[in-house]
Order: C-alpha cells, then sequence, then structure tokens
DNA sequence: CTAGTATAGATTATCGATAATCGTCAATAG
DNA sequence: CTATTGACGATTATCGATAATCTATACTAG
C-alpha cells in the first residue's frame, strides 16, 4: 500500500491539550484569556466531553485555573509564585545537576553545543530564543539525570515559567547566564557531582525575578 | 430553617477523585488494580464522564496510569522511582525548613507536639500512624513554608510516597526518626533557617529506601 | 435613587447512547 | 503442534442532548 494515512494515535483529548498548551506557551492566548468548552470543541471539530479533560489536565499542570461553573482561563501567575517557582526549580536543578554528572558527563558535549547556540541569541538580546536554548539546555540535564518524578516535575515547572519569560534581559545579563552555563556544563563533563549540584542551584536561584520574602 | 440539606459543594468528579485517592491511599485499591469506568460510575450512582475526569486528575498527580484504550490501573511504583521520589522531596524539604524557619518559627510548638504523638506510635512499631504523623509533620512545615507550588508538587509526592510505605522499620528506626524530628523542629524554632535547610535534606535523603545510583 | 428580585443568555456539569478498540479464545489451515 | 484468523465480550472514546448554574441586565418596590 503507498501510504498508511498514519491514523491519529493521540486521542481527541491529548491532541486538544497539546494545541491548547502550544498556543499557552507560545503567547497566542494569555494569561487571563477564557477557555470556553464549546468553542474550544467546535473549533477542534470535537464535543465537549475531550475539551473538558484536556482542561482538567492543564490544570493539573498549573497551566490554567479551573472554577466550578465559571470555566476555565489561563492561569496569572504574579511575582511571588514566579519567584517561588524559580526556588523550587533551583532544587530540582540542584539534584539533576548532581545525578547527570555522575550518570553520563558525556552529554557535556551536546550540553556546550546549546551553549554556542546561545551566544549569537544573547548578543542579538533575542530574549525568546535565548529562553528556548535555556529550556533545552537544562531539559537535557534533567532528562539525563531523570526518566520518572523530577522530569515530570521540572517540566511541568518550565512550562510554567516559560509562559511568564517577562523579563528584558540585557545583552550583559544574557552573555552572564551563557557563561554559567559553561560552567555547570563543565562541572558535568568532568563529573564532579558536587560542583554541579552547587552551581545549577545558584545559577536558578540567583536569577530569580525577585528574591525569596 | 432547620438545616440546609448542605448540598454536595464539590462537583461529581472531585468527589469521585477524592474517593478514589482514598482507597488508594488507604490501601483498599492496591497497585496493579484496574479502575473500570462504568464499574465505578454505577457503583458512585453517576454516568461515566465525570469518573473519566477524576481518573484523569489521577493520573496527573501521578496515582494511577491510564493506557490509551486500556484503561486505568493503579500505579505500580518500583524501588528506583520510589528512591527519587525521595530523592526530590528532600530537595523540597530542604527548601521548605529553609522558608518555614524564616517565615514563621512560631509553627515549632505544633510540631513538637506531633512529635509528642509519634512517641508512642514508634514505641509501638506502629509503621502506619507513624507514617501519618510523619506526614503530618512535614506537611505543616511545607505548608508554613508555601501556599503556591512548593506545596502543591509535595503533596503529590507525599501521596505517592504514602501509596507504597511497605518499609517495616524497627522500634529503634523509628525512635531515631523522631529524633531527628526534634531536631528539626528546634531548628525552625530558633529561626535557623540553614540549619532547617540542612537537617531537613539529610532527614529525608537519608531515610530513602535505597541510595541513589 | 437604592436595594433587592426576576429574567434571559451564556456556559458548565452531567447524562445516556453509540462507535471504536482491545484481549481472549475457539476454529482452522498448514 | 503452531500460527493465523474470526468472532465475542468487555471496556474505553466520543458524541449529542439536557439540566444546572452563573453573570449581567432589566425591573420593581420602597
Amino acid at each position: 500500500m503507498a501510504q498508511a494515512a498514519v491514523i491519529n494515535r493521540a486521542s481527541l483529548s491529548q491532541q486538544i491539550r497539546d494545541a491548547l498548551l502550544e498556543r499557552i506557551v507560545s503567547g497566542a492566548l494569555e494569561p487571563g484569556d477564557r477557555l470556553i468548552e464549546l468553542k474550544i470543541a467546535e473549533e477542534m471539530q470535537t464535543s465537549q466531553a475531550p475539551v473538558r479533560e484536556a482542561l482538567r489536565e492543564l490544570e493539573a499542570i498549573g497551566l490554567i485555573e479551573i472554577q466550578r461553573n465559571r470555566g476555565a482561563r489561563v492561569r496569572i501567575i504574579d511575582d511571588a509564585e514566579l519567584t517561588e517557582i524559580y526556588a523550587v526549580r533551583a532544587e530540582l536543578e540542584a539534584l539533576a545537576g548532581e545525578l547527570a554528572a555522575r550518570r553520563d558527563p558525556t552529554i557535556a558535549e551536546q550540553l556546550v553545543q546549546i551553549i554556542d547556540r546561545m551566544v549569537p541569541a544573547a548578543a542579538a538580546a533575542d530574549v525568546r530564543r535565548f529562553a528556548n536554548l535555556n529550556s533545552e539546555f537544562h531539559g537535557l540535564i534533567v532528562e539525563t539525570a531523570s526518566e520518572g518524578a523530577l522530569r515530570d516535575i521540572w517540566k511541568g515547572l518550565d512550562v510554567r515559567a516559560r509562559t511568564h519569560l517577562n523579563m528584558s534581559r540585557s545583552v550583559a545579563d544574557l552573555q552572564a547566564l551563557t557563561d554559567a552555563h559553561r560552567a555547570i556544563a563543565e562541572a558535568i563533563g568532568s563529573g564532579d557531582a558536587a560542583k554541579a549540584r552547587a552551581l545549577s542551584w545558584e545559577h536558578v536561584r540567583g536569577n530569580a525575578p525577585a528574591q525569596l520574602a
């Protein structure tokens, strides 16, 4: 047979979830925007049920907020909450750095490649691009460290933080961040778990939008 | 009016979620057990839809596992995963200890009360009771430290860990744990954030079922 | 003018029924 | 005897319709 029309392997609710997630992360849907079940259902050519399921999942991730009988809206994350997210991430990244250094120092090579792509983004002050590379960098470390709880939780936090990358950084800031990444990659590459842990923690916690109260 | 028949303020799916969660945590439903939507729906006198939504939420928490077209079953958490959960918890508890000590050292009094209730449970080697008090202790610290992401994530991990409290501890072990709790309560009570952080981390990570590979 | 109430429109919550899929076991061909 | 096919029962995935609830506005009494 010519081509087996690759059937949607994902359930409708999964497809809907991914589509909405994409819109939220990309900014097409902004914090505070309402998500109306029947509208989405019509738009996606489905019924209401799978949309509801998708929304429940997004709520569990923390991306949207659902109020009984009042529907869902994209969650507004205030500074205090974003700061806390950074604090939690710092702890998780510390653990991830430690584990990655112990388990597979060879990823340092890939990390460096990501850093190399950060350089021009930093020079151009392209915050969006830089943020994506930043997620890619830390994501690789986390994936190396874990396939379980650590990874899942980190991903959830990363998505939340990414929807709020309103921080406008200067070129100097971004270059400093790039350097910090280099140090972390080096620690992992040399298998120095303790150093990878410490550097990761400082890197994330030090770059929170605000200090913890 | 005499009494307004307190209408269920929670949606059906929430009620179902809580009921199932209770069964899983209590052990009435064991890891591996199947959760059949229509059976649950009939039992709870509802239709299938709210059951499905409840199951999605439980999946997001990590308590059950859903496979497309194959249904849901209570998640089986192996040793490696449980160990990782402990590692992540250690990081979160460290942060929580630090924040709680900074924000409200007065909770130490309540912490001590919980510890006092641990003593007889430890003496009787009542692991189940001890585990509940343990959750209560750490839960109070976490709630003091956070109302946001930290709290939500910790709760999810706590539930998962509690469903697997298969560890049979000796009386001596439990008493040692009680002492560790005392030290943490003291650090928080004195507002020593750094000490609370360090002790919390060691306490949790040191009591993982196994060492991280 | 103000507080409280009724009404309409929009949206969510839930239901009952149907379609699609999976696992199993028997039947059959080789 | 082993592998393949077919059919059945069980279960999940999805739909379309109805009930319940909320929000906003209009209305009425004081």
